[in-house]
DNA sequence: TCGTGTGAAGACGTTCACAGCT
DNA sequence: AGCTGTGAACGTCTTCACACGA
């Protein structure tokens, strides 16, 4: 997070805001105040006003924000201007769900390849993506330009795959194994940890 | 968040350093300090000290604590005393992939049933966990005591989907789809926005 | 008048540093 | 000596409140 840069909770909210400002979009209204975006975002209006400012001035006073403007400058922001390829270690459950999930096309990520100690188990499971035999990631990064990897290979062997990932050039990790991963700090990884998340809710349900 | 209690942040850590405990506890380690714990789990170790200080007193100063007793009281904390029943709405893509994995049974959950607007398509995909149609869902919860429930719907049918399950008495609602819920106070949604994750890298990575 | 942009205040979270127990 | 428990310092994030531009 060393980037001269806007906090990581401030970006998750960019997101959002992307998205709610997409809806507007379609239904053709051009121009929103902070206070709309926020009760769309679930948001307090000032703080929205405040995270908009970490990209510069963009609203007038006196009448709100231009959505297309906005929505360009978040993508801009989000660096989203173009298609970004993924790669998606581990076609278990998890994993093959994932290839087939539309959402991540739909908002500019394309899983190029998949790997798996058992490519042929998975393509059984009805991926499309090209998928290969673990063995072949290095060389598959040495020919092609991939930023992001999503791991869903079973917690022991996360780190495992983090430290081949890291030294093949990766610089971006979704993890959705329970594990507690160590990378080089210019590495940024985040984690999805979805028994946690069940956890936590079962806690606060009294 | 009403609770005269313990911050959300803590009680994601508490998982965390409850699954480093088993990894201790089944290599036969009896005592951890509180740096050492720290470490494995990727904290500073005065933040764990203060965390586990939520529940109690239990290290012995100049030891450590008791590994065995240290994971009786996070799984107590946690509201892990007994197995909690979950249900699931959508079993579309990453519903039906969510059905068949186990992470969840491992932590004590258990999705005791699914519901979707077409079941038989659900169906095909091998899930195994009791299927309903999408409209049998207030009977269900009228009959089973089930205060958790997984959302997987597409966006735009979240919201009136958590308001079915608000009405029929869930409590807890953990949320797959990138919708901005509105829920009443007392009720606690988490949400997991994948597409919003990896946004979130892709500005990261310069 | 309406709504942005922003300093200042406040709430919250993390780390430090050390007293005190074993 | 080793390690916990915790006040105090520090840092970060959120909300308030208002000056100022349209």
């Amino acid at each position: 997070m060393e980037k001269g840069a806007i906090p990581k909770k401030v970006i998750y909210r960019l997101s959002t805001y992307h998205r709610c400002l997409q809806r507007l979009s379609e239904n053709g209204i051009e121009t929103v105040s902070s206070g709309n975006l926020a009760k769309a975002a679930g948001v307090n209006s000032s703080q929205l006003r405040k995270d908009i400012a970490y990209m510069g001035q963009w609203g007038t006073r006196g009448l709100g924000y231009p959505v297309e403007m906005l929505m360009l400058k978040l993508r801009d922001a989000l660096g989203r201007e173009k298609l970004q390829p993924v790669i998606l270690l581990g076609a278990g459950n998890l994993g093959s769900a994932l290839l087939r999930y539309q959402g991540f096309q739909k908002e500019g990520f394309e899983v190029v390849a998949a790997f798996d100690a058992d490519p042929a188990a998975a393509r059984k499971r009805g991926v499309s993506v090209p998928l290969f035999l673990e063995e072949e990631l290095e060389t598959f990064l040495a020919e092609n330009q991939v930023r992001l990897a999503i791991i869903c290979v079973p917690a022991e062997f996360a780190q495992g795959m983090v430290n081949r990932l890291v030294r093949s050039g990766i610089q971006g990790i979704l993890n959705f194994s329970p594990a507690v991963l160590e990378v080089p700090k210019e590495i940024v990884v985040n984690s999805v940890d979805l028994a946690s998340e069940l956890e936590n809710l079962s806690y606060f349900i009294r």
